[in-house]
RNA sequence: AGGCCGGUAGCCAAGCGGCUCAAGGCAUCCGCCUUUUAAGCGGGGGAACGUCGGUUCGAAUCCGACCCGGCCUACCA
């Protein structure tokens, strides 16, 4: 039987303090009371343990509860939230306003604040913590030499309960997290004086700081003020005089052991992941790699490093930063389908940019000579672990320069940035020693094709590979069509089940064959008796394109450079001098993962109106990502655009290369998520089943 | 979109066909403890086992559908 919910109003406040009896007709009805609740339920078997706290829970829910009634989906019914509601109510009777407006700290340490904090406080005064051996106390000389040094130093300080209180009958500890670090409070019966909230006064009660202290919750945040000390096993302390409350955590914090592991809670409730990564214990007996781990928060603190070397880097080098449009008539600027919104005083459909490419390039006709702009992209498409629907990208555009240049400038950038973020220039990810010092290698596709398929063919099919190959047409085709063959067959061989001993599903004995065709191909192949035909145009190019995915992409593991791309992909892109149908244009790969994408911009207005009519062509065919054609550029580009170089580098991307996290959704604060069924806001798009 | 895996109290989780199967730990509540730190000791309470349906005398456990998530593949310059 579904117990029913309290309702709530929504149109207007509840009452600030519920009066006894004088708002007892806007109290719910009884069956829909909290107190029915309790009277049905365990609470009111009566035993000596429970029978006295039974009476004050279900006094207290009648009176009490009413006033911080929230939806049950937020803060679920329970017997912690429960406590923590009548802690409160209890709070507010010996404190008052339990929700206080501010907190002064005083100013001890040099802080950008320019008052202490947790941080500011553990990291000035941590060094009179005597030095001792693992598991022993210091020696009581110490402590004294210390507790000298620290005098009679007098700080306030505020902070979250980072532990549940640890209460020893007449005197307390517990930690206070200021989100980064923890600095441990010492509270004893006699000595402690709460703080009124609305008088600012001591509470005139006795032991008024105890029972403050008892009501507390982990999590609760409170101010104290207090001398500074170093307890019996050396850790620094306030002992607390005063003690105030500042705000209360009605829901329970995650386990302090184990913090959360649920991804899904992690992403949807990013805050309660912060709260966990800053209230986590830390033990010893955790194995090595978790010490090193970046926690949540740092992840987020260094992702903010990288945006702001990269701006400096930027602007130290005579670039401007611009704002250009993310509500756009035209989508364009790179492949992609994008989002649709409307604008209602226009009756229009706009686009959420897919890239801010066209504006910026428009910036450079306009006389910008170097402009950036670091901002979201939103693309329509899917999910997964290297990509949001809306992402983070740095682009930015250098007159006079191609992509030689810029190749070097973005090798540059990423070494300066990398050595100001992590005092180094080797970055561990996933136990491979990603080095950002070395020049990065630059290989051109078929390079890259050359060089990994030759480890690919030793392993699979048993003899070298021919780089001449990629130069003959019929080669090519075939190549791409038998890697296609190859790979869709090979991801039979990595699902959990496939035994190559035991082949029912045929699928060794075809690759035995795919292999066996791929020789006979090989052997027959003989360059010196073929005329070396043309490059075979686009076609072609794509297929190469094709292969280099197929074999190379996931084996560049060290920051590589891969230039040569088609033309015909790439229509933004000025064409190699040397052959119509590669770009002059380069992509960054680090970790298999795509980083950054460079040209050489095409700056002439008549080719580059061809290109957008290639791709409208294309987008007839059916292709919805090709690109859409944006007839004010191509006017932007007849008043005359520099010779240029352009470049995006993705910031989530390089985030979880400095982070050591395989998933962007790691990196993303609030990474998009399928609302829950509970959260869809209308209810008609809950259809049924049949 | 396809494949595989998962969803058990606030958190971490054991159990994977019948009678002690709804363990254990953290947290919470009560009692004791004036320098603890994963505090300790003693005691109490808390769970429609993701949802709906089916098989069965009997389902957390088996079957089906659905919801949510993760990983892989596809898509993604």
């Amino acid at each position: 039987m579904q117990d029913v919910e309290a309702p709530v109003r929504e149109d207007e406040p509840p009452p600030r303090r519920a009066q006894l009896g004088a708002d007892a007709q806007q109290l719910p009805p009884f069956e829909n009371h909290p107190a029915h609740r309790l009277v049905n339920s365990k609470w009111l078997i009566v035993n000596r343990q429970n029978f006295a706290p039974a009476i004050y829970h279900l006094l207290f829910t009648i009176y009490y509860l009413p006033m911080h009634r929230l939806p049950e989906e937020i803060v679920p019914d329970n017997d912690q939230t429960r406590a923590r509601a009548e802690h409160l109510a209890r709070i507010q009777e010996l404190v008052g306003n339990a929700y206080p407006n501010k907190f002064a700290r005083t100013a001890l340490t040099e802080t950008a604040e320019g008052e202490d904090t947790i941080t500011s406080v553990v990291s000035a005064f941590r060094k009179y913590e005597p030095e001792v051996k693992e598991g022993e106390k210091p020696a009581p000389e110490q402590l004294e030499t210390a507790n000298a040094e620290l005098g009679e130093l007098r700080v306030r300080v505020s902070g979250r309960l980072a532990t549940p209180p640890r209460v020893m009958g007449k005197a307390a500890f517990v930690h206070l997290s200021d989100g980064r670090e923890r600095l441990q409070i010492y509270v004893r019966r006699q000595e402690a004086v709460a703080v009124s909230n609305d008088s600012l006064r001591p509470v005139e009660e006795a032991e008024s700081g105890w029972k403050l202290f008892q009501l507390l919750d982990h999590g609760d945040f409170v101010g104290v003020e207090g001398k500074l000390f170093v307890t019996k096993t050396g850790e620094l302390s306030v002992h607390v005089e005063t003690i105030q409350f500042l705000s209360k955590a009605l829901l329970p914090m995650p386990d302090k052991l184990h913090g959360i592991s649920d991804p899904e809670i992690r992403q949807r409730q990013r805050y309660a992941d912060l709260i966990a990564s800053s209230l986590k214990v830390k033990t010893d007996e955790e194995p090595g790699d978790s010490q090193t781990e970046l926690s949540t928060r740092e992840v987020f603190e260094r992702r903010s490093k990288l945006v702001t070397a990269m701006r400096r880097h930027l602007d130290e080098h005579g670039y401007v930063e611009v704002e250009t449009p993310m509500l756009s008539a035209i989508a364009s600027g790179a492949a992609a389908r994008p989002f649709v919104t409307h604008h209602n005083a226009l009756d229009i459909d706009l686009y959420l940019r897919i890239a801010p490419e066209l504006y910026l390039k428009r910036l450079l006709v306009g006389g910008f000579e170097r402009v950036y702009e670091l901002n979201r992209n939103f693309r329509n498409e899917g999910i997964s672990t290297r990509h949001n629907p809306e992402f983070t990208m740095l682009e930015f555009y250098t007159a006079y320069k191609d992509v030689n240049w810029m190749m070097d400038f973005c090798e540059e950038m990423l070494r300066t940035t990398v050595k100001q973020i992590t005092n180094g220039t080797t970055v561990n990810f996933g136990g491979n020693d990603l080095e950002f010092g070395r020049n990065f290698e630059r290989l051109s596709m078929k390079e890259a094709i050359t060089k990994y398929w030759s480890y690919e063919l030793r392993e699979t099919v048993g003899i070298s590979f021919d780089a001449r190959r990629l130069d003959y047409p019929d080669e090519v085709r075939f190549l791409a069509d038998w890697l296609g063959d190859w790979s869709y067959l090979d991801q039979y061989t990595i699902l959990p089940g496939y035994d190559p001993g035991n082949d029912k599903s045929g699928v060794n004995i075809k690759l035995t064959e795919l292999a066996a065709q791929f020789r006979e191909r090989a052997e027959s192949f003989n360059p010196s008796n073929e005329p070396l035909p043309d490059s075979g145009g686009d076609e072609i190019a794509k297929r190469i394109a094709y292969i280099f995915e197929m074999v190379a992409e996931d084996k560049l593991t060290q920051p590589t450079f891969i230039t040569d791309f088609p033309k015909s992909i790439s229509p933004l892109s000025k064409a190699s001098p040397d052959d119509p149908t590669i770009a002059e244009r380069f992509e960054l790969y680090i970790m298999g993962m795509e980083v950054a994408n460079g040209f050489s911009e095409l700056n002439d207005p008549a080719e580059q109106l061809e290109r957008f009519e290639e791709q409208a062509r294309q987008r007839e065919g059916g292709d919805e990502e090709a690109m859409q054609t944006d007839l004010d550029y191509v006017r932007a580009l007849s008043y005359g655009m520099p010779p240029a170089a352009g470049i995006g580098i993705g910031i989530d991307r390089m985030t979880m290369l400095l982070t050591n996290r395989r998933s962007i959704r790691d990196v993303i604060l609030f990474p998009h998520m399928r609302p829950r069924a509970a959260q869809l806001e209308d209810p008609d798009e809950q259809t049924d089943t049949p």
